[in-house]
DNA sequence: AGGCTGATTGTTCCC
DNA sequence: GGGAACAATCAGCCT
């Protein structure tokens, strides 16, 4: 089955806009549609289309930094509304309301977490060469990959406390 | 019973 | 350079 399948939580059904955001329709996609399943069009590969065991996930951008708080502030404030969309339609006024001095400590994180996140994709795109070498070996799992993890990862809490300037 | 959907924006990747 | 996809979330609805 596809992943398209027939859910009727889709509002595709007529023009039913919930509310017709200008800046919204600008990039506005049909939905994610998770065709990176079906249709790899990222995969230059059907054969690497399979299945990426390390493949890291991206870190969270600014926005989603601040929505993760956000969203903890939202449901006290609204124990009531159980839908992920009102979180995301506030979150997202909330965050355009906000200044770039006040998304800054949000894009600070964002920005570590992003090089962190290109140490991964480094090793992972390091490991794509050899994968590429091998057929669809996994042989990734019986050499002994386990690194240590002995290494500091606790770097985090490198917070720079933006002093006023 | 499990898996995908929505909605937000930003960021990232591949071609 | 651009376009397309995906990152969290979580309850709800469908297969």
């Amino acid at each position: 089955m596809k992943v398209t399948r027939g859910k009727g939580a889709v509002k595709k059904d007529k023009n039913e806009v919930v509310k017709p955001v200008e800046d919204r329709a600008a990039g506005k996609r049909k939905a994610v549609l998770k065709a990176s399943k079906s249709s790899n069009k990222r995969t230059k590969n059907v054969k690497s289309a399979k299945k990426d065991p390390n493949k890291p996930k991206r870190p969270p951008s600014a926005f989603f930094v601040f929505l993760e708080e956000f969203r903890k502030v939202y449901k006290q404030e609204h124990p009531n509304v159980k839908a992920v969309s009102a979180v995301g339609k506030a979150g997202g006024e909330k965050w355009k309301s906000l200044t770039d001095a006040e998304k800054a400590p949000f894009e600070a994180k964002a920005a570590k977490r992003k090089l962190d996140y290109e140490k991964l994709m480094t090793a992972y795109n390091k490991k794509q060469e050899s994968t590429e070498d091998e057929d669809e070996e996994e042989s990734e799992k019986s050499k002994s990959e386990v690194h240590d993890d002995d290494d500091d990862e606790e770097l985090e809490e490198e917070d720079e406390e933006e002093d006023d300037d």
